[in-house]
DNA sequence: CTCAAATCTTGTCGATGACAAGATCGCACC
DNA sequence: GGTGCGATCTTGTCATCGACAAGATTTGAG
């Protein structure tokens, strides 16, 4: 139960998993090897595959993973919409690796139940963060497009972020940044 | 020069990247194989080395032409700030394979000079179209935030739509909805 | 104590990217 | 009109990868 030794791991799937978020922040999702994770863990090269079914079914369940921590960093930030939009950015430059995945559907099984549910799971906080609209600027029709016009502004930011896409002037604080950014949809 | 007789293909590289772009719409970037392409235009599986170096080369090429074929239609909607937001996420969706390419710079080498020099271009005719904000809503200090502001949620709205994850209440057509998101941001 | 299921290993196959070496073509130049 | 050289494409090869099959080891329920 304490490590790596004997002929049972003890706890292989987490620390694939573990692996997995590694490997892919150092070089992206495309270059994910089972293999290399299998080494990296100090297994034979079969051993993932016994886990995960195959390479979609680990990325899957990284997936799933992502959803859940997202919806608890959501949640973390309360009924506040600026908060919660750092705290999306925040989510994605902390999570590299998993929000990388997430939004891949070439990778993974998005129709997979526990994905449909992490997914909704997620979606929920999110619009919960969106629902209270600042003071003095109520609701004129439609909430469910200011909080898709919300989704998208962060979205959009943490993604050209992690792209490295933007240019220099920036600066280098993802959160301040993102601030700015989103202070310009609903505080005009 | 008529077709693919012969020794010699008389257009191999464009042919290739067209079936690029047509593997990368049916599978997405990940699975792209440079052999397969290499059968789709009936050459050996050792041709496209030739024209790209590698594998990563011939995404360079393709990033390459994205960022121009976005500048294009960035110039194409005129200095118009909502035109050039749907015209955004049209080329997004219209040109998928290209745009999941140009943002993902573990694919390509993103510091290749002609990588650096279209992307500029297409960065210079996006300002472009932001620099004019709607009449009665001028920019009160910062025009580099708006832009980074308008960038961000045109982006992000494009990548959701494209990996699916938005829900169906957006409805069909990206246009539409684009620019009731766009609204959001200039006109409160 | 026994045995079945869970976990991991070894072995293998087809596909892939990258590289090397050779064949063929086209064109500038004489 | 030839000729040689560079560009283009082919064939051959190797290490790596994902997936699968079959076997070995361990755990734990009964």
């Amino acid at each position: 139960m304490t490590g790596t030794r004997g002929y049972h791991h003890g706890d292989l799937r987490r620390v694939l998993l573990t692996a997995a978020v590694q490997a892919i922040q150092e070089a992206g999702p495309a270059a994910l090897s089972l293999r290399d994770l299998a080494r990296r863990a100090g297994v034979s090269h079969a051993a993932p595959a016994h886990h995960f079914g195959d390479k979609a079914g680990l990325l899957t369940a990284l997936a799933v993973e992502g959803f859940d921590l997202l919806a608890e960093a959501l949640r973390g930030a309360g009924d506040d919409l600026l908060a919660a939009g750092v705290a999306y950015v925040d989510f994605a430059v902390g999570h590299r690796a998993h929000f990388e995945v997430m939004f891949r559907p070439d990778l993974y099984r998005t129709d997979a139940p526990e994905v449909r549910a992490a997914r909704e799971r997620a979606g929920a906080a999110l619009r919960s963060g969106v629902s209270a609209l600042p003071p003095g600027r109520a609701t004129v029709g439609d909430a469910r497009g200011d909080a898709l016009a919300a989704w998208s502004i962060v979205h959009g930011f943490a993604t050209l972020w992690l792209a490295g896409a933007l240019p220099p002037e920036v600066g280098g604080d993802p959160r301040d940044a993102a601030r700015a950014v989103i202070r310009r949809l609903f505080w005009p």
